[in-house]
DNA sequence: TTGATAATGATAACACAATATCATTTGACC
DNA sequence: GGTCAAATGATATTGTGTTATCATTATCAA
């Protein structure tokens, strides 16, 4: 990642200006407007230069390819619409007391939620 | 699924004595035992046919093919082994309060929870 | 402005999980 | 036990997401 293309500008604004987690194709659709004729081929090697400058974190959900979101955020969960399919990022709440539910000799590094619903816009249709 | 052969009962059984969601390739290596020479694709119509049954279902990891457990069981969350790979169960501790996370006029229709660490037989090594 | 080469777009190729195909085996009813 | 379709095992095929290839374009230092 040497040169300042119009086409990485347009991928990074896309994925800063969302504010949510896109998949490859989501970037492809969101970028399209600053990047005219952006390729797919691009989108996948920009998304992983971008990873590997720490731009932009990876999001994995159960099922899914993964998304992409702005990296340095605080530590956050997702919702994924069961509508739309959207998924959005949630602040705030984190996880009560896992040591109860923990088996013996369990040590935890991490964890992560993931709530499913209807996001506010498809709930309104 | 009309025919009571040994090949659905050792799958079955694998899948009860495990008490742990297993993946495709792990239900043909627990299954071998009281099925020799059994095929991987025996194995994935029988987990399909025994899902479609309700008799065992689906756990879908971030980045991962889907896994599966014996059906029935209480509301539970898992719990990844970075080292084995191995998934476990993992009973009792639940969400706190969504609400204040959430954005408004969004609706929470069900939740899953993934820990992430070492497990106990990991760990002591 | 120019030259070297990184980056791009189109698309072929790949990787992996899962399904389809088909000859053979086997369970279940008579 | 004999019959026959369901089930199996081996493997070819598919499908989806991602990467490789390569001719062309565009960035940027000189």
């Amino acid at each position: 990642m040497q040169r300042d293309t119009s086409q990485r500008r347009a991928i990074r604004r896309a994925l800063e200006d969302a504010g949510r987690p896109l998949g490859a194709l989501e970037v492809l659709e969101a970028s399209k407007d600053h990047a005219p004729g952006l390729g797919i081929a691009t989108v996948y090697r920009n998304i992983k230069a971008l990873l590997k400058a720490k731009e932009i974190s990876e999001v994995q959900l159960p099922g899914e390819p993964p998304r992409y979101e702005a990296a340095g955020k605080d530590h956050h969960h997702h919702f994924r619409c069961e509508r739309c399919e959207k998924v959005f990022e949630l602040g705030g709440a984190c996880l009560p007391d896992l040591k109860g539910a923990l088996p013996r000799g369990f040590k935890v590094t991490s964890h992560e939620v993931l709530v499913h619903g209807i996001c506010a816009a498809c709930a309104k249709k």
